[in-house]
DNA sequence: ATGCTTTCTTGACCTGCATCAAGGCGGCGC
DNA sequence: GCGCCGCCTTGATGCAGGTCAAGAAAGCAT
């Protein structure tokens, strides 16, 4: 079946950083092999069960954390308001950089969308390595513009397209993420993507409820855009659903 | 009168960056008289007239802009959807300088949303001065951060407050800075602001539309926790207009 | 003044989505 | 197996706010 397996809990877990996905992306990139393998011998890893918190807003910041596997997203939780997910993030990505680089409070808080396994690293040790080598510094940097880049047109997009648009947009946007890694079509074919969330989390992440999420996939599917099975989507033509990212013209 | 005289046009202008409100404000403060005097010595002043453009979404980046006096906001406008005033710029501020550091293409535009007069200094310029001192980056960069922060919070209350709460927010929002400026009263006590911008200007910030903002402005006249005089609010009681930015609780 | 233009306000209408409330379907422990 | 507990779906209802349209008010030019 397509569901991923589940982790099984308990077992140790030895991950090498200089094998790790996260070792190409972004910003570890730039780091040579052997500030990895002092970072590889200093980090430590966890499970993270679907739903639980890798950290919480208003908390001390004790390091970042790669995502080796699994989907988590960070979540900003205003008081007293319903808390929206402010973006995903995949294996292979950092996370809760920001705090760590300025030593503030989290101003967000993250959680595991799926089963994830992530290494955390100290704030110390970060700071140790950025003060030898200064460009991943400069990425991270690069990278909080291209998430208030991302943000913005995020705001732009609750603030204008109805829930069946930005359902399509999300979807539109897992499709892409994960060309080049695992699909085999072309660009506007049918194909299929796996939703690596509970329709909960995916109604904060749209800024909806589920009811409202619900409703939007059944219509996207009534009117033959999606073919829906549980946390599988197949989708028959890619640019028709591109179409219904785009606000209602006639 | 209360409102702020127009600027009249044609005539020259002569600012003396080490004098301008700009100088002792973020980013510039920690900049040397001397290199202040060469950036003085370079840069162009203008006026924008209300509704103007200062840089346009898309379009290649000259340089940074700071402005001297009246306010400007950021503007989004992803293709086909309405724009939304996703920030506010005031006397002071120092904008556009994302794409000056990073040297893009404007990903935002910006707008006078009062008579403005403003600084361009040209982005070879600036990178020369940044050369020489680091120290501007960083504020520079903090500053991204700190509208990162503020962008995603504007998400979540986009989300799930209502106009009222919205409007309740912005009036709130700018008192605050108007405190320790001109403000005599106490904490919570009455007081005025002026709205610098229009009625169309501010509902693109709330993302909602100008007939919707009206009406609650006049809910929340009526229910006499402001007092209307077109571009001059009254406030008879800050805290209670406070009470109305947080959502319905009983 | 007088007109012309732009902004603001008001009204009537209608739709999208939140909300409340059940009921179906897995997954998991026993 | 059986029962329990989250998740997901479906239905009914109400309201906030978007849209269209028409005036009123305020600028600005002549």
């Amino acid at each position: 079946m397509a569901k991923l397996s589940p982790v099984s809990r308990g077992q140790p877990i030895a991950l090498d950083c200089l094998a790790c996905p996260t070792r190409w992306s972004a910003e570890w990139a730039v780091l040579p092999d052997e500030q990895m393998a002092e970072i590889n011998a200093n980090k430590t890893t966890r499970r993270y069960p679907r739903g639980v918190f890798i950290y919480s807003q208003g908390q001390p910041c004790t390091g970042v954390y790669c995502i080796a596997s699994g989907t988590a997203a960070v979540r900003r939780a205003e008081p007293s308001l319903p808390a929206v997910l402010v973006r995903l993030a995949f294996a292979g990505e950092t996370l809760g950089y920001r705090s760590a680089l300025d030593e503030t409070l989290r101003a967000s808080d993250a959680k595991a969308l799926e089963p994830c396994v992530i290494c955390h690293v100290e704030v110390t040790l970060l700071h140790r390595m950025l003060r030898r080598h200064r460009a991943p510094l400069q990425r991270f940097q690069t990278h909080i513009a291209v998430d208030l880049d991302q943000t913005e047109a995020d705001l732009a997009q609750v603030a204008w397209l109805p829930v069946r648009g930005r359902v399509a947009r999300l979807i539109v946007g897992l499709v892409e993420r994960a060309r080049g890694v695992d699909t085999p079509t072309g660009q506007n074919g049918p194909c299929e993507v796996a939703l690596p969330m509970t329709r909960r989390d995916m109604a904060e992440l749209l800024c909806t409820r589920p009811e409202t999420l619900t409703r939007a996939l059944q219509a996207l599917e009534d009117d033959g855009l999606l073919r829906n099975a549980g946390h599988r989507l197949a989708i028959p033509s890619l640019s028709r659903l591109r179409a219904e990212t785009v606000p209602h013209v006639e």
